[in-house]
DNA sequence: TTACCTGCAAACCGTTTGCCTAGCA
DNA sequence: TGCTAGGCAAACGGTTTGCAGGTAA
């Protein structure tokens, strides 16, 4: 059975913010506002428990560790290069097509699938 | 300038082979048969230089390591979730009319994109 | 009361780096 | 000969784990 603690109910709160995908590092920061003296390896314990639940998404970034995000709708996101920001890509795309018709796709069962999108962000386009 | 080393040509050897995606450890022990003693640093140092140069592509994969890819024509992937391999997807896919509307892509400068699809390979959904 | 959960610190493991030697140009 | 590349081993950094005490149900 599956307990509420306060650690578990702050970092579903900080996810749940829109458009937001931090890194276990960030989620980190912001909960030891919250919660003083609570450790990492907590928030480590309880988003890769809430991903292995379906409550939310882990993206995974080159180089620097994986960033998570609390929307489950399928969306996808875009990263940008400079600031290692990422953003929420809603596309209006149909897969299924695709999926049951491209080798080795229809001979696989396919479970998911993931569109990332890479460059440079407006921000830092501008900021030179 | 840059040097043409027996371990640098072996290794890109072993990544032209098609439809073919080694961890930098697979690359190593295929290495190592036929350059005995050479170290795995030698390979993360060689396969980071190929990736900067373009030569090949590397493909994240979430809990192991990363995985390589020689071929550098634009094709996505599909990754097993019970034996980890990787397989090409070929899809004729036109993104440009996506990235060129939707927000915050049409905002910023696209430099690529990649699709993974994740499920169960036709060998592991057919032995149980 | 009793599992589950947390905080702490050590262990882990893939990756990077420093240093010295080897070998290509 | 000069400078890049390699081998080795230590360092690094993100992540996982063991354990003892805390806490939700």
């Amino acid at each position: 059975m599956e307990r509420k603690s306060r650690q578990k109910i702050e970092i579903r709160n900080i996810l749940s913010q829109n458009n937001f995908h931090p890194t276990i590092e960030e989620i980190h920061i912001i909960l030891k506002k919250r919660i003083p003296g609570v450790g990492i390896a907590t928030v480590y314990r309880n988003v890769d428990k809430m991903v292995r639940n379906g409550e939310i998404i882990r993206l995974e970034v080159p180089g620097q560790g994986a960033r998570f995000d609390g929307n489950t709708e399928k969306h996808y996101h875009f990263r940008c290069e400079k600031c290692a920001s990422v953003e929420d890509v809603w596309l209006d795309l149909d897969m299924e097509g695709y999926i049951n018709s491209a080798p080795p796709l229809k001979d696989a069962l396919i479970n998911d699938y993931v569109i990332e999108f890479t460059g440079v962000c407006q921000q830092c386009r501008h900021s030179i």
